[in-house]
DNA sequence: TTTACTGCAAATCTTTTGCATCAAC
DNA sequence: GTTGATGCAAAAGATTTGCAGTAAA
């Protein structure tokens, strides 16, 4: 468990608790495969322990994003979706027909990002791209 | 005016009215120089016509939409705004720091595009795409 | 005159916040 | 025992909807 090694020892560094919340947020980021949104997570941590709050969840969220312990995408819509950090980061393509997620290797956009730094000074945030369009299946 | 000329045919060819809001609303999006929310076009309208109700405002844009009048780009994080289908679709790059909007020319994407459809299959709908990231001002 | 459109208010939906209590350290 | 974290409830912000009155055709 790798993973709440990270936890515990980047809590630790800055003054934070380790709380039992904490660590269910946490596992349900790292149990889903892919993307999943606050409101998931929020019913993953409540099947096992009822109590839980939402707000501790958005509160939770907000911590391990400032710990690089999880990633945020915003695929657009208000769908503002988490992922494990150490699962690497990566591009996505989003179906607009049938919801699905499609991930991009890291390499893909490589020089789109020097492209837009070379001719308009940009340094892009592309780590967290999500590109909308239809999937193969969806093309009728 | 050949926007409003656009107006009252595209709505009359439906059945739909053409109102003062809708004019307005129209106008309000045509007269923005770049992109605009849906609380700047009400802003706008509510200057000229007090009694304007957002949610008149909200409607208008739906149907603007599906009239192909105007086009929606969603800048994430909440931020969906608005700009004349008219002048043109081009892509975005966003600044998380000033919140800066500049815009790409259509042919910027275009081998991306090409790439996407090749490798996965992908038809990526590139006009609505918004990149994340700090411009050149932004550069600390 | 017909009925699509509007204004209003209330409802949603998601996320945030204030505050008293609770528990990790 | 401290004080940071939680649960609760209420607030906030953006968008949607039901409904009765209004106005475009």
């Amino acid at each position: 468990m790798k993973e709440s090694i990270d936890l515990t020892s980047k809590l630790m560094a800055q003054g934070y608790r380790l709380t039992p919340q904490r660590m269910m947020v946490l596992s349900a980021i790292q149990k889903s495969d892919n993307h999943i949104s606050a409101e998931e997570i929020y019913a993953q941590v409540v099947a096992g322990y009822p109590c839980v709050n939402i707000s501790t969840v958005y509160r939770t969220l907000e911590l391990l994003k400032r710990l690089d312990l999880v990633t945020e995408t915003d695929l657009g819509g208000g769908r503002v979706r988490y992922h494990p950090a150490d699962k690497g980061h990566h591009h996505h393509l989003v179906c607009q027909e049938c919801g699905r997620i499609i991930d991009l290797g890291e390499t893909v956009l490589a020089s789109l990002g020097n492209r837009l730094h070379r001719e308009y000074g940009f340094r892009a945030d592309l780590k967290h791209l999500a590109i909308f369009g239809r999937c193969a299946d969806c093309q009728g």
